[in-house]
Formats: C-alpha cells, structure tokens, sequence
RNA sequence: CGGGGUGUGGCGCAGUUGGUAGCGCACCUGUUUUGGGAACAGGGGGUCGGAGGUUCGAGCCCUCUCACCCCGACCA
C-alpha cells in the first residue's frame, strides 16, 4: 500500500468522549470514528485490524470443523415469538415494522435463526454432529454503550452453534470449540484466561468465559492461588469460612434504637462503633410474582446472578421506591423482624448472632437479633458476591481467591436442549424416533478483541499491536521527501516486498521524516524500514523494531539480507 | 429509565454585565526547511445542536426539543 494514496487519519490529540487507552488510541490513531452512539465507522487502517482477527478466527474455526454460513442481520419477530425468548430480552431487542406492518427486529443473536435453519435443512442423525457459524453485524441496544466499540450497540460476532444427538457428543463439540478458541487467542497474542461463567440471556447450564486480562476490563475474574479454579465474579459460588463465628453463644434479647436519618450500614457501624460486618442488611427485591427479602452481611454485597438462579425467576431486581411505599416498607430502616414476605438469607449470615438489623421502623434499628428466634428463614444459600481473600469454593483445595479485571472477548455455552425444544426442532435418531437437538453456542466479538488487544498492548507512543494483528507488518519510511535516492531506494525495495507478498506499506507521502516515525508508531507497526540520505551515504538501510525499540543497519543493495533480517524480526 | 453534565469550524477549547464570534491543532497557497508530529507569510472554512420566545439587539436570558457524555443495588 502507497500511504501517500491511503487514508492515514491520526490526530494529536483523542476526542473528549473516549475514555480508556484502547478508546483514545483507535480513534488518535484513524481506526475508528463514532457516528452515533454505541455506532462506529471503520477506517481503512481499523479495518485491516479488524480483518486480521476476523482471518484468524475463520481459519481456526475451519480448521475445527465448523461450516461457515451467513444469517440475516434482520430476523423476523416471529421466530422470537417461538422461543419465547422475545419477552426476556427486553429493550435489548430493536424492533421495527415493515411497510406492511410485519414485525422484524436486528439480531441480537442467532440461535433461533440458526436452529429454525438447521431443523429445516437436516433431518438425520446421520447429518450430525454439525458445527456452523458465521461472523456477521450484531445489534443490541444496550442501556450504556461505551469504550468505542469494545461495548457498541452494532458490533460484529462469530457466533458458532453445535448440533448433536446427545449430550455426550455436545460434550465433545463444547470441547472442540474451546480448544479453537484458545488457538484463537493465542494467534491474536493475547493475555487471557478462560474462566467459568454465568450463562445470562443466552440460557443453558453450564459456560466458560475467555478474559483478556486488563485493568479497564468490565468485569471481575477471581482465580485461585493453589489450584486452577478460575471464574467470573458472578458466578463464583463461595465455601464460607466456619471459624468467623459472631456476635456470641449466648443469645441477648433484641431491642430497639434510635438511629435517626441513618440509612447506610456505614452509617449505623459509624455510630453504634461496630464494623460494618456486625451489621445485617435486608435488601427487598421484585422478582416475577412478588417481593422477596434477602439478608446480606453488611460488608457484602448481593449477587443478582447467583440470587437470581437460586430462585429460578426471570425478573429480578431491586424494588423501586413506589413499591415499597406501596407496601409501607421503610427505605433505610428495613429489618427482617415482622416482615411479610419470605426472607432469604446469605450463608454468612447463618453463622452470625445478635446482630445489627433496621427495625422497619422510621429512624430505628434493632440489635440482638438473631434468626429463627426474631424472624423466620425460608431458606439459607449462597446469595452474596466473592470477594478478594474468599476461600476456593473446590473441594479438597485450601487456597484462596483473588481478582483481576477482564474483557470477556469469547464465551462458549452449553445450551442442551433449550431452544431445539421451545422451536420443536426435531432429527430423526437411529431408532426412528425424533428428538431434539443438544445444542452448544460459541461467540467471539471480533472488534472488542481489537480494542483489549490494543487495551493490552500501548506505550506513550501508540499502539504496540502484535504482529499477528497490526495494519501492516512493515512500513518503508521515506525519510527524504523529494523525489532522489531515497524515494527511488525505497520504491525498490517496497516493490521487491510486495512481489513476495509480505504485507508492507510505503510511506511516501509529502510529509517531514518526524510525521511518519509517529504515526508508525501509533498505529502499532511492528517494523520500521527506514531509507533516507543519512544512513545511504554509508551505503546502508535501517529497521526500527517497535516493540525492542532496537535499530538494526543493514546493507542497502542486499534485498535478499533485507528479506532475511525481515522474516527474523517477524519471527 | 433515574440523576448529573456538555453541545461554538474536522479535533481540542475560549467567549466578560446581552452589542453581531476567537485561539491552538488540522486544511489550502507560497517561500524556506527536512531523522522525532517544522518556520514564516498569506488564505479558506461557523444558520454558535434545533425550534420558539424575551429584547432595539441573543453564542450569552427564558421555554421546549434533539444529540452526546458521565454516574446509577451498597440500601432495603
């Protein structure tokens, strides 16, 4: 590529909107350009990113056995009518009518598109296992979309779907689509870590998520120091530490006092001289049908995720302040004692005695209180969210947990039968009788691999792509801007390059050498070929590496040297 | 959705008590430069997010609206 005939759009300095490093550099460096929120351009130099990912995942993906097929990005409501997944997803979901009033809306994600295609086109066992997938636009309408295109509304997915006859086989596809995606990330040059998952929207019972360790990263991984038990916050379930008994054996008389305009557990630990952990809060939530109450200990805080699938419910939430009133439920003061709706409790709490609880009372909290005694417990469980320091929920292992923060960039899901049963997807098995599929689905977000690998790799200077992944490998800088030697050196050996097919670009725009040693750098180009007056009149040429910083001087006529030292510093 | 904030040239910003819009970068022309985002001279580009209102006069005041950004269980 001639850069003087491209479209290199760097800027000195990032729009006041981007936020993280990865942000400020795709835009400083021309990759990327917002138009509307959560919605992004591609420039050419993003793009040639963009497309180095999306290369290696399809290769890899070929290479497992998957069958690359492509869905519309506008899906007919319908098939969310039959799953019945069209009411879950919410506001998620963008909607829209066509000019004869149909409903459609832009997928989200395809599994009920993809398993209305493979229930029509396969009828047999024989036909199965069977992996497709595709790297398509994707559209959410996510409440906060933010950090450019790492969370975008419009994004682009491989979302990969298995098919098997039983669960032993969708076993096997789930292990064969993990395994390419570590061959994935590890193609891309990433940090990461595969860690257990929740399976949220996307349903099924068991899932993995893949991390690219970063401090931007949105969520948190807690990973054990003795053994090799990893996962999501969300789903980290916790072996409680027994020998934390408080509060005593002996059990005091509850009482009331006054604790007035206290409202936070901060508040109550402040003025009482106790610690925060002395305190129980009780949080009221909506759930599907009705309110429930869950007590926490007041230095932990609840898990929606872990709450949530305790219950088995849909909805859940923190109840709004109307319902509340509606229920004469005093925000600030909630207490577990006369409550009428079912209390859960967090196993932390099981081991507590005479504690610290609001009274439902204005401006009153009781102490002394104790479960069963003062109030009744529909069921003890573990409702709360791991922290730093919690023991490893394996058994047999001692260690304990610690976090990180990470981008999610890959998950992979076991869905079993959900949705081949909700969409009466059927095959005919060796028995002749029809079943429904077992089913696996696999996604990547290709332009968020982009942003963590940029979010990973970058110095004061720009971007540090991996080689794997930058725009170009090489650029020839021009040092001289005139038409002479070094234009001419430079064209030659550019030339000479590219009849080899290495994947360089020449920088022979009209600019000082200052300019274009910036923005190679910038953009992350891990090799520099330097040609100008200075290193020719001894009869030699430069490469600059990006990521040694090392300048090596070689031979000018020596193309078969160039090539060489080339494909070691590619290495 | 709730709370907060910001909209002035491509980007970053300034704009006083209301008096008719400016700076840096970028862009164009010329000259001189030429190894780390060059210098000088000249130049182009703005319905001040939009609509309505107050006023002799609005970027500034009022009303509505749109867009964008940030924060949002922490308590119950």
């Amino acid at each position: 590529m001639k850069l003087s005939n491209y479209l290199i759009a760097t800027l000195k300095e990032a729009p006041s909107d981007a936020e993280t490093t990865s942000h400020q550099l795709m835009v400083r460096a021309g990759m990327i350009r917002k138009i509307a929120a959560g919605v992004y351009n591609f420039l050419p130099t993003g793009l040639r990113v963009f497309r180095k990912v999306e290369n290696i995942i399809r290769e890899e993906m070929d290479k497992a056995g998957a069958i690359e097929v492509m869905m519309p990005f506008v899906t007919p409501a319908d098939l969310w009518n039959k799953s019945g997944r069209g009411e879950i997803y919410g506001k998620e979901l963008l909607r829209f009518k066509d000019r004869a009033d149909r409903d459609f809306c832009l997928g989200p994600t395809h599994e009920e598109v993809v398993t209305d295609m493979v229930d029509r086109e396969v009828k047999s066992y024989k036909n199965l296992p069977i992996t497709i997938y595709q790297i398509q636009p994707k559209f959410r309408d996510e409440i906060r979309p933010r950090f450019g295109v790492m969370r975008a509304r419009e994004f682009t997915m491989k979302d990969a779907y298995s098919f098997d006859i039983n669960e032993a086989g969708a076993e096997k596809s789930y292990i064969n689509m993990f395994n390419a995606y570590k061959s994935i990330f590890d193609r891309c040059g990433l940090t990461y870590k595969a860690v257990e998952a929740d399976s949220g929207n996307i349903g099924g019972s068991f899932s993995h998520e893949f991390m690219v360790l970063a401090e931007t990263g949105e969520d948190l991984v807690l990973s054990c120091d003795k053994c090799d038990f990893a996962a999501n916050v969300e789903t980290t379930s916790i072996k409680e530490n027994t020998s934390t008994v408080t509060g005593g054996t002996d059990l005091i008389s509850a009482n009331e006092i006054s604790t007035p305009k206290m409202t936070s557990v901060d508040d109550i630990a402040n003025f009482l001289k106790v610690s925060s952990g002395d305190i129980v809060k009780t949080l009221v939530l909506e759930s599907d049908d009705d309110l429930i109450a869950v007590l926490i200990r007041g230095d932990h805080d609840l898990s929606l995720t872990k709450l949530k699938k305790f219950l088995s419910v849909n909805f859940l939430d923190f109840a709004s302040e109307e319902v509340l009133k509606k229920r004469n439920i005093v925000k600030g003061f909630c207490g577990p004692i006369d409550l009428d709706i079912k209390i859960y409790s967090d196993n932390a709490i099981k081991l507590m005695t005479n504690f610290i609880t609001g009274s439902n009372k204005l401006d009153f909290h009781s102490q002394g209180v104790n479960h069963d005694r003062d109030f009744p417990v529909e069921s003890f469980g573990d409702f709360r969210e791991a922290v730093d320091g919690d023991l490893c929920p394996c058994d047999d292992c001692v260690g304990t947990l610690s976090s990180t923060r990470g981008i999610e960039v890959g998950h992979v899901f076991k869905l079993g039968t959900k949705y081949s049963e909700s969409m009466n997807a059927t095959f005919a098995d060796q028995d002749g009788k029809e079943k429904n599929y077992y089913m696996g689905c696999y996604g990547i977000g290709v332009g968020r691999v982009v942003a963590a690998a940029v979010e990973q790799n970058n110095d004061e200077n720009g971007i540090r792509f991996p080689i794997a992944l930058a725009p170009f490998q090489i650029v020839i800088i021009s040092t001289d801007k005139k038409e002479g030697e070094s234009l001419l050196k430079a064209r030659e050996v550019y030339d000479f390059l590219l009849n080899l097919s290495y994947d360089v670009a020449i920088d022979d725009r009209n600019e000082n050498p200052g300019v274009k040693f910036k923005d190679a750098e910038l953009l992350g180009i891990p090799l520099q070929l330097r040609i100008g007056p200075k290193s020719l009149a001894k009869g030699l040429v430069e490469f600059k590496n990006r990521l040694s910083g090392e300048i090596i001087e070689i031979d000018k006529d020596n193309l078969e040297l160039i090539k060489e030292k080339i494909d070691e510093l590619l290495r």
